[in-house]
DNA sequence: GTCTATATCATGATAGAC
DNA sequence: GTCTATCATGATATAGAC
């Protein structure tokens, strides 16, 4: 019987690959030796490198969208769940410490490889996007919500930026205290 | 006018061709052909990549500390001296939203690359991060300035990121001017 | 589905003539 | 200082055997 996984397996390496080393640096073989496969049975998978690319960027989106819906079922109120992805800053600390933010760097290698897929990749930050601003607008913010949603996704990329470069954990717990801060303050000027 | 010499070019069309195909993929033949001259002769001044790389940072800090200098001639306040950093987002736009923060995306791919560079392409970060650390100190803000100065560029680096994503202008206008907002309620409560 | 072998090309880097 | 010619390597990608 085949192994139906092989597929799934070459998917998930390259994503983290892909996010730790980027793009354009992962070559195939780094893929296919991680997942202990030679390189033609990788071929016989994806035939390009957009492929696998576009395999990977179907895989961020379906397991954002799962995040964002653990993030619904996990708290009720609008105010508890902005504050859960303000908090993946926190969680997913070292990591963005050591690469950066997964999206955002993405979106930037793209923007420079002058490559076709922006538009796929950027759709990763409109799940957060319209996410957060279907909890702005819960949260009775109303015609401000889409500007709200884009101001807490910019202060994320903002710090996730300067974590990267600095490396400094008291820098990225303090933003994420006055990101929590601004919402509280958001939320009750419009309530 | 006189002509630059050949090495000053080479890193005046590396500069650029980082900045707008990032590090990794510009090779050796696009700077050569850009410049007009020989691959061979490139390598007559640059022995290695990492000698091109480390002479466009050179040459980045210099830019930036003669760009820092001429802000502080410009204006005598702290309030302007920091307003013009921010206004950089609106001056450099069009090639913000196309490529991004020239700073914030080579630290994040140098990071990716594992590069030995890095402190050296965060030493423009510091260089943005202490300047505006005096000015917030002349304006009052005592030990409070490091960490203002690094939310300022926080906010630059995270407009930048979703400039980049979004290409969407009215959102660099409005959050530059939240930012400035934030700065003159800030400067005010230091008082 | 998986493998080996190979084609093809771009890259960083070197040697040596002028 | 500048050039042409060349090398060595590693990348994507294909062909075909098992």
């Amino acid at each position: 019987m085949v192994r139906p996984k092989t597929r799934d397996e070459i998917v998930q390496v390259a994503d983290r690959l892909f996010y730790e080393q980027g793009f354009d640096s992962t070559a195939f073989a780094d893929i296919a030796g991680a997942v202990g496969i030679s390189r033609g049975n990788f071929y016989h998978h994806f035939k390009t490198k957009d492929d696998i690319l576009a395999a990977v960027i179907a895989f961020r989106l379906a397991r954002t969208a799962a995040m964002l819906d653990g993030w619904e079922r996990n708290a009720e109120a609008p105010r508890e769940r902005i504050r859960q992805f303000i908090e993946i800053l926190i969680a997913n600390e070292a990591k963005i410490m050591q690469f950066g933010c997964p999206v955002g760097t993405l979106c930037s290698e793209l923007a420079k490889l002058d490559h076709p897929f922006q538009p796929q990749a950027r759709e990763i930050f409109d799940l957060f996007r319209h996410w957060l601003t279907r909890q702005f607008v819960a949260a009775g913010c109303g015609e401000a919500a889409d500007r709200l949603a884009l101001h807490i996704l910019m202060r994320s990329q903002g710090v996730a930026s300067l974590a990267l470069a600095y490396r400094d954990e008291a820098f990225v717990r303090r933003e994420v205290e006055a990101a929590i801060d601004w919402l509280d303050q958001t939320l009750a000027a419009a309530v």
